[in-house]
DNA sequence: TACATGATGCCCT
DNA sequence: GGGCATCATGTAG
């Protein structure tokens, strides 16, 4: 394992490919945002493939629309959406210009800026032991939780490039070795809710909704 | 202009 | 396990 400053962003070209393959390899990779106060960081533990033309729940059914229109640039940038009138859902781009799909972050496992991560959550975290292992579950286990914990916003993100030097919001890989991945049903959809496009790191505790 | 909906999370029972 | 806040977006009219 290497430290966070010599963690390797990850390239265009990893991004360039199928959604599934994507989402797969991105488990154990690192999610960074560079603060004036420091770095916040997070270990993707749990992804979804969303797909073009065929699979009815991706936004890229509808067509390009103002919305999503970053699903159909290059890969490798942030497609950020806002849901239920609360929440902002983090995306990346996949396959080459001009074609859709991407991969939906679900949550991280905090490892750097925790004491910032939940501050923006709106949770306490230095009390006891135990206190402070059950809310550090609450801090990114979950699309709407991890944006919250990192700032993430459609104004400020959306169509950011993630694997660029001068991004605040990058995709790292420090060296983590993966061991198993699991694999389900995607989360909280209706339609084509059977096919098996969801993807988390098999035991890790901060994997939200369902582990089975 | 109006309206229905949603890739969620939190609080209550 | 269930109810519900809350609003950007897309679609219909």
């Amino acid at each position: 394992m290497i430290t966070l400053d010599q963690a390797r962003l990850l390239q265009t070209a990893f991004f360039d490919r199928d959604p599934r393959r994507v989402a797969r390899a991105l488990l154990g990779k690192l999610l960074i945002r560079k603060t004036r106060r420091g770095i916040l960081a997070g270990r993707v533990v749990e992804t979804e493939a969303y797909l073009g033309e065929g699979d009815a729940a991706a936004h890229a059914v509808a067509g390009k629309t103002s919305r999503n229109l970053v699903l159909w640039g290059p890969p490798g940038y942030a497609y950020v959406y806002f849901i239920y009138g609360n929440h902002f859902c983090l995306n990346v781009s996949c396959l080459p210009d001009g074609v859709p799909g991407c991969v939906l972050f679900r949550a991280l496992e905090p490892v750097a800026g925790i004491e910032e991560m939940a501050k923006a959550r709106g949770i306490e975290v230095r009390r006891n032991s135990a206190l402070r292992s059950n809310n550090l579950k609450k801090i990114s286990s979950g699309p709407g939780r991890m944006s919250e914990a990192l700032g993430i916003t459609r104004e400020r993100d959306n169509g950011k490039n993630l694997v660029s030097a001068k991004s605040d919001l990058q995709l790292v890989d420090d060296g983590y070795r993966l061991r198993r991945v699991r694999v389900t049903p995607r989360i909280g959809i209706v339609k084509s809710a059977e096919r098996p496009l969801r993807y988390f790191i098999d035991g890790n505790p901060f994997v939200s909704g369902r582990r089975a």
